[in-house]
DNA sequence: GCAAAAGTGTTTTCATTACACCCATGT
DNA sequence: ACATGGGTGTAATGAAAACACTTTTGC
């Protein structure tokens, strides 16, 4: 990440984004081992100087696109970090994104900067350089948040998926069980899954039916009222 | 708000700060009138430029106790505001602020940079300078959210305040109706009010009694498990 | 035929809603 | 005595929670 020259009579300011994914069992998010200084050889999030004429959401997804190759992602900023101390080298104000991805069409190139870029479970994360621990923690609680009132679950996910896959995702992010009855219950009777005529394969029990999310299905119902909520 | 000697090089960062208040009737904003360009003659948030030695919240607390005199006032970071062309003189990216004060302790000295500063009825504003509208409608948004979920509303009344102010408080926030018999039911039951032994004064009907909010009995609860919700 | 996960309804429990009358005070 | 808001309880409704067995497939 680029903060060679300081100037130090200017503030800059930069977007992290917090890529999370899901790879069926836990959650992890995307980081990359920096090669430079500071903090080299330590984890961070991805994130990069904005420039004067990008937009805040455009620069987000720029940092995204550069090391996933993937287009077209759900992205929300989460907050704004800027004590002036957080940053050894000059003034930096960060704007935090996270942006949920499927894990599988993930295509991870290491950027210049960065030393390695890997997934990693998100629970097993005890530091990262500079504040960035704190802010993977303020956006995890912002997803658990949001995953509760807004079909954006589905954004982590194959867009075909079990039930099971989707309650698993719930249990996961939320760090609770979820009774599995109950569970399908509900989130059927919100009308916003196709049932796809159509099984899984490959799996040694009884194959589990595929659903895919419908947008335009959400849409409608939200029309008449509906409020997701999980 | 100096903006005067821009260098296009370079991107400058502020904060606004929606300074929320209620008259016992209506939610209202404290806002000011533009003595200068651009934007001059128009109503705008409060708001300045971040030094570079100062912390963003620190900021929203210095715009805030330079316009109204009062300090220890609840505080949160909403939301950052940075498209390219927000600012007609150079980019500005804006973190917005919202905080909740007690109206009868403000004392408004208009801004040097401020013809007037005024409290508006919120539902009344129909436009702002720059993006001011967009982020008071944000803010507005994340305030209706908070106050269900947090105590906060208590932040807004004097200190002693009856169960019929605090109702009326939460109507004018969600913009809707509350059962009184249900509404004190709740807030009630939660244990996070005295009863003060003290009666409301000078109205012409029978006298209500006073509640003050407990933030140690607030503690007490939460540490066992306690929500706030209404 | 056994292991492994899929799929399926009913009952209980709890929180939310709806609702109307008497009370205390000032004028 | 009247106008004004203060103060109070119960029944009905609906949502959430708890819970266990049969089915289908691969090996």
């Amino acid at each position: 990440m680029p903060f060679q020259k300081e100037n130090t009579d200017t503030t800059f300011f930069s977007v992290d984004n917090i890529i999370f994914g899901f790879d069926g069992d836990v959650l992890k998010v995307l980081l990359i081992k920096r090669r430079e200084e500071p903090f080299a050889g330590y984890w961070a999030l991805p994130g990069d100087r904005v420039s004067i004429d990008e937009n805040l959401d455009t620069a987000a997804i720029r940092v995204l696109e550069e090391l996933t190759g993937v287009k077209d992602v759900y992205l929300d900023q989460v907050f704004t970090f800027g004590k002036v101390d957080r940053h050894p080298s000059g003034r930096v104000i960060t704007i935090a994104y996270y942006s949920l991805v499927n894990i599988e069409k993930v295509d991870i190139e290491a950027a210049s900067f960065a030393e390695k870029v890997e997934w990693k479970e998100v629970r097993e994360i005890e530091s990262l350089a500079f504040d960035h621990f704190e802010i993977m923690v303020t956006c995890l609680d912002r997803l658990k948040q949001d995953i509760k009132l807004r079909p954006i679950g589905f954004e982590l996910l194959p867009e075909k998926f079990t039930l099971t896959e989707l309650q698993k995702l719930y249990e996961a992010i939320l760090e609770q069980d979820l009774d599995k009855r109950n569970f399908r219950k509900k989130i059927i009777s919100m009308n916003i899954l196709n049932t796809l005529h159509e099984l899984q394969t490959g799996v040694s029990h009884r194959p589990a039916k595929l659903y895919s999310f419908d947008a335009v299905k959400y849409e409608e119902v939200k029309e008449n009222g509906f409020i997701f909520e999980l």
